[in-house]
DNA sequence: TTTACTGCAAACCCTTTGCACAGTG
DNA sequence: CACTGTGCAAAGGGTTTGCAGTAAA
């Protein structure tokens, strides 16, 4: 972790090193809340965590996945590779993960749009089972 | 117009109709401010707009879609029937039409998963031709 | 006339920013 | 030591809510 954040020109920091032991355990789409609450115990500031989840994203380490509600949330860059998705409910926000899905079509139509540096978000929203039960 | 929201139980207001009437004009996805904008004439509250947005979305009259950029956007049910996407520019929020996708294995497999009501959403991100050039 | 709807203003929540201090390389 | 990163507090922007007045059916 701390070379991963050397090697990207990133000092070390408690704070960061604290964020990204919290995406090692954490699953895979944290919102800013939910890594505060993963670092209490060193305590990192709401903006410090804000301002970092930026700079990672800079530097791909982590990546921005919005799941339908309005808030942001972020994935470890290595967990994302894979481009998978998810299935969420619209209730609880219960992920399921995807399996791989071809987006490759349509990215090639966006290449040829003039578009680059291009990346793909997928959601499939229903209310799962627990949620639709009385 | 009028018939639709009788049909659906809701009151035929003018801030109703003034809201309906922008999306059959104003393309696409449009947010709460474009709509806003749109019935200046009419001065239809901001807060009105946002809970109409609510209703008519409840009744299937418009559906929710995010673009990646933490506003949420709106498109008439009927437009959005078929199941496009967008293309999106990260920087302007060009918007380009995708052509159909095929999204039916997902979405089956979300309902073996148990999930009901389901829905998709597909972004593709990248920078626009404009953007890119300096 | 009843109930749904609206405008206004204030509250809300997530996110961003300014500033002075602290820590890293 | 130079400079990036941090905490704190305040501001920002989009969205929601309470309440009293208005309009649709």
């Amino acid at each position: 972790m701390k070379s991963l954040l050397q090697k990207s020109g990133l000092k070390a920091t408690n704070s960061r090193l604290a964020i990204l032991a919290a995406f090692q355990k954490g699953g895979c789409a944290l919102s800013a809340e939910d890594i505060f609450k993963a670092c209490k115990i060193r305590k990192v500031d709401l903006a410090t965590i804000y301002r970092n989840l930026k700079s990672l994203e800079a530097k791909a380490i982590v990546r921005r996945s919005l799941l339908g509600d309005g808030i942001e949330r972020y994935e470890f860059f290595a967990e994302s590779r894979h481009h998978h998705h998810h299935l969420v409910c619209r209730q609880c926000r219960l992920l399921v993960k995807l399996p791989d899905c071809n987006m490759k079509s349509l990215e090639s139509f966006a290449e040829m749009n003039g578009f680059t540096n291009i990346n793909h978000q997928l959601e499939i929203i229903g209310t799962c089972k627990k949620c639709s039960s009385p």
